[in-house]
DNA sequence: TGTAAATTACGCACTATTCTGTAACCAGGT
DNA sequence: ACCTGGTTACAGAATAGTGCGTAATTTACA
């Protein structure tokens, strides 16, 4: 997603919200805090490249709170700001949106092709 | 977003609306059936394959319902189906919420730093 | 009347752009 | 020297856009 066609608060929140990782992490941070590294340990298939970058866009959409503590081995905590635990339920009602509507969604393609066949008039 | 690392319903929802387009078609649908061309007019800047390929995605999600009608220059129809119909609030409640963190989102950053010193001293 | 052109919704092949991963390296602290 | 968190450099994969072709039928125009 490179660029935005409007200015729709819907699309600038998908640009964030875009992609495999964002509301895994969110999901991984309502649990509270956690750390680089126990965030690469909940879901190993993530690199640490992409990690770092998506914690940062995050982090700059104000989502996610990073805060470096000084000392030993360098520790960065990660936690959601009040934006991003608001947006939690926002996401859980979309799982549940897809769990409810599954029998709904499977039975697409044919629906009431009543006036399919009229051969325009 | 080429697999999905759980089977949790969020990434599934995710996978399908990630991107630009499909919150942007949800949007545009919302008013009615449109045909294939009217969505072009009403966003320019997806392209003839693009808009193929996603409108097909949707329909294979069960989002949207495609209706094929014979005879004249081919013209098919677009609609939302009963879940996609489900799913428009819950998209219109994302906006919302980008909207109304607009303020909170932007003074990220600093937070209450007792614990420790952002920038590392 | 014959023939070319347009319309609509694509599919295909090719190119351009962007994303993601690997690996290596850097910084601060013990 | 080693740890944690992060960045840069360079692939390689994936995604998006362009242009051309096609189906059936109507229309443009000589």
């Amino acid at each position: 997603m490179k660029d935005v066609v409007s200015r729709c608060p819907i699309e600038e929140t998908m640009r964030v919200l875009s992609g495999r990782w964002p509301t895994l992490l969110l999901y991984y941070l309502k649990d509270g805090t956690k750390r680089f590294s126990d965030l690469r340990r909940d879901n190993p298939t993530v690199s640490h490249r992409i990690l770092a970058l998506e914690l940062r866009k995050l982090e700059e959409a104000g989502i996610v709170r990073r805060t470096a503590h000084a000392g030993y081995p360098l520790r960065v905590d990660y936690d959601l700001t009040e934006p991003g635990l608001k947006l939690v339920p926002l996401i859980d009602a979309l799982g549940d949106w897809w769990e409810d509507t599954e029998d709904d969604r499977a039975s697409r393609a044919s629906s009431t092709p009543e006036t399919s066949l009229d051969t325009a008039a």
